[in-house]
DNA sequence: CTATTCGATGCAACCGGTTGCATGTCAAGC
DNA sequence: GCTTGACATGCAACCGGTTGCATCGAATAG
């Protein structure tokens, strides 16, 4: 058993020990200033002693303020999020607060279900690449500090991660090889990274005079990148920019397993650069920001916190197109 | 500003509105049994108009029953994770739990501070290969359910991924092929996973009759493989077999970036198979079982807490070597 | 020397639930 | 017809802190 007596001393058990009010151990901890100096190093003394540590729980019960934070993602496993919780991470220790982790599986009903679940346990959220209707997302943000990651909704703070800006390099630079068709390898519907994607591309091809396709793949994953290998081939397209690496990826392992030789026949480009030089050949790719994302999101949610009221931040990050050896001039 | 009234109704308006005591809310939502059928609707109808929702925080300082558990890792980025935090959230969705990460940095003091500070809001712990000293673990488990994984402590429940099988099979593979001396680029010193994956090496050497020499890596990162080619070309040793994945990854950049072919004149075998077939040539490597670990410590933590006491469980993971393409016949 | 002020601490209510026990009601049993 | 018990609900204390207000002693002002 664990001993419940032994576990964990409260408050009161310090106050007896220390021969105080259990109020003056509270403000020992909390306002040290309005104590005399030699009661608070006798109740922090005993606190020592009995290894006391405030429950942060009890304390969020009276003050509201749970010194926690949830940050909810559609796949943990996917290498864009780990760079991003680490910062948040990182930046949350800093101010001694612990962070909650969602994972919704790429299902906006879970996304929901966490957001609930996770709502009467912390000071504020952040969703980052949500999959929730605008609206849903609304009801939510109007109940409590919310931060977007990569969702572009008017009125609720956001960090955008801008690919248009590398997508377009990337356009640019497929065009200047001399590519006539591009195909983009689509992502999930309802990301607002894809939708950003999609729309640069299409811009960019517009711009420079390029024909485009969109070939969609089921989920951003590396088993939906081989199996969309087929379709991007027979799209009539000589080079291709997938939603992530990871799709890039299974494109680049579907089009071998085709006998297809890139770059040689073939040009593929990635986004988020999350798989850096360990492809073969090293994936050319738009820059990752997600770092950089994890730690804005997290500073705009103090300062959201701090001024306990909204203010309609839309902070965007630039990208550029990392070149490395999966793309060459197009075949004739 | 966000509505403090409207923001969250507490049972006691409920009550109001529902004409009952605040005990009957209380029991319509955890124990309606107890309840005339009429009152549980009259309740819930009222709770429902009200957007109700209870609060697990109250609700946890009264029952002690948190419905979060704390899983804390050394570093979230490096990949061996991912597929751990994934499979672990999945159950505890299922169970109707909330996950606190932890990331410690690899930092033993900013582990324990972890644990503190979590430690009043969860009932139970997972930790992932910590680096904490034996004996700042047994405290800890003594005052609270907690499960460790990749760290074989007696008395403390544990899952322990088997390197050494998949690393004994690695060096008969590395003898078949004719190698006489073999490096172990090691990792962390206080990871368990490392004096194990050290000892098996060792072991596996004697009993083959090859060479075997320790070449110490900083950190388990793609950096310190980089940086550790060179001392591992000079042990003499024609094969290496890296602590994890991303070392190995980093070691063959290294040996490429020195103009050393790999498996031509120099064979690598990673551990924990977390790159997949991405690098170049694709890894030889030690399966991957993390995802099966953090479903097991899962159940195991949750036997506990159903429990309430220690069980001296010790749950043990095979692995098996993933021949690819970095290993080769021993050059002449 | 007394009135005023201020700094340090205690008291008690409160945060939003849970739960053991008391109370009240109604039907069955004798 | 009265006792007994079961069932449904209310009462109040408790979980572990925080905080506005009261109190008290000492220092300062007059």
């Amino acid at each position: 058993m664990y001993p419940r007596s032994r576990s964990t001393p409260t408050i009161s058990q310090v106050a007896t020990l220390a021969g105080v009010n259990r109020s003056t151990v509270s403000r020992a901890f909390t306002r040290p200033d309005m104590l005399n100096t030699e009661t608070v190093e006798r109740v922090m003394e005993a606190a020592r002693s009995m290894g006391y540590v405030p429950n942060h729980t009890a304390r969020a019960l009276s003050t509201g303020r749970y010194g926690n934070i949830a940050l909810i993602v559609p796949d943990v496993a996917n290498p864009f999020f780990p760079p991003l919780i680490r910062a948040a991470q990182k930046e949350l220790d800093r101010l001694d607060f612990c962070l909650f982790l969602g994972n919704s599986d790429e299902d906006p009903r879970q996304e929901d279900r966490l957001v609930g679940r996770l709502a009467g346990q912390v000071e504020g959220m952040i969703l980052a690449s949500s999959r929730l209707p605008e609206e849903r997302i609304r009801t939510h943000a109007a109940a409590r500090p919310l931060v977007l990651i990569n969702r572009d909704i008017e009125g609720i703070p956001r960090v955008l991660i801008d690919s248009g800006s590398g997508v377009g390099e990337a356009m640019e630079h497929l065009a200047g090889l001399g590519h006539a068709t591009v195909a983009y390898v689509s992502g999930p519907a309802n990301s607002w990274s894809n939708r950003q994607r999609r729309g640069a591309v299409r811009k960019a091809a517009d711009r420079l005079g390029l024909k485009h396709v969109v070939v969609p793949a089921a989920l951003p994953s590396y088993e939906a990148g081989v199996a969309v290998a087929a379709a991007v081939l027979r799209s009539g397209a000589t080079a291709a920019i997938a939603f992530d690496d990871v799709t890039a990826h299974g494109l680049l392992a579907g089009l071998a397993g085709r006998g297809v030789p890139v770059p040689g026949a073939f040009s593929v480009i990635g986004c988020d650069d999350v798989l850096g030089a360990a492809t073969y050949p090293p994936l050319t790719t738009v820059s990752n920001r997600s770092p950089q994302a994890g730690k804005a999101a997290l500073s705009l949610l103090m300062e959201v916190l701090a001024s306990r009221s909204i203010r309609d931040v839309r902070y965007v990050l630039e990208t550029h197109l990392v070149v490395r050896r999966t793309t060459a001039t197009a075949p004739t």
